[in-house]
DNA sequence: CGGTATCCGAACCGATACTG
DNA sequence: CAGTATCGGTTCGGATACCG
């Protein structure tokens, strides 16, 4: 059933950062939580650099790691809609902290910033 | 001077995953904040399966990035110890939520855990 | 005791082309 | 529009041996 079933934790922790560690889960839940409910192509748009394959394969880890519901509506063209679960909207107060965390930590340690897309919080 | 310097990030909250999402940092910042100061090989003993190469590299990065202090005492045979620094402590709170999150969701989703070594919180 | 150095397989991830 | 399939480069991390 689930993508955990097979891996090894030394903690809980883990188990939380192998739930929103890939690539570009962090910034996939922050637009669902911040936003709403988004179609697929919508989600595209908002992260310029990702590819259609990361797209696809990080929403599909994240449904079934129960954070993402993903929505088919039965038309041509066709249409999907990508929202948080309850398990999803939990996560947030996590996101939030590091948003505040790395923010933070940018400023003190004078580190430039590379950040591509500043996000509104 | 710092890891970050050449890496590129879409937001604040990767920059504070790149901080603490290697493979066994977050168990590193565990002990260091939960218990203070430790020497290097007490860390390997706390870490089952750690190798002494990762446990190395993960405690460079980690000091690279101004997380955890490194205090060598010139005696024979070598002494040295590693503890978290202010902006290390600073995590804590976020490693908490994470712990919290991932024994949560371990119950509610029913996931077998396979935990190998129950941090005491 | 607290490291380095080297090798190598596995996992991750980007580019590209194709499809119902 | 929302995917799949395939290929290949880079990074990560485990095993092992050696060192001041």
């Amino acid at each position: 059933m689930s993508r955990m079933q097979d891996k090894m934790f030394n903690c809980e922790k883990e188990l939380t950062l192998s739930v929103i560690g890939g690539k570009w889960k962090m910034l996939i839940l922050w637009h669902l939580g911040k936003e709403g409910t988004k179609r697929f192509g919508e989600l595209k748009a908002l992260m310029p650099g990702i590819t259609q394959r990361m797209l696809v394969n990080q929403l599909r880890e994240l449904e079934e790691d129960l954070i993402v519901h993903r929505e088919v509506y039965p038309v041509v063209p066709p249409k999907v809609e990508y929202s948080l679960t309850e398990h999803g909207r939990s996560l947030m107060p996590i996101l939030e902290a590091m948003y505040d965390w790395g923010k933070d930590y940018m400023e003190t340690i004078g580190l430039n910033p590379l950040i591509r897309e500043e996000s509104a919080k």
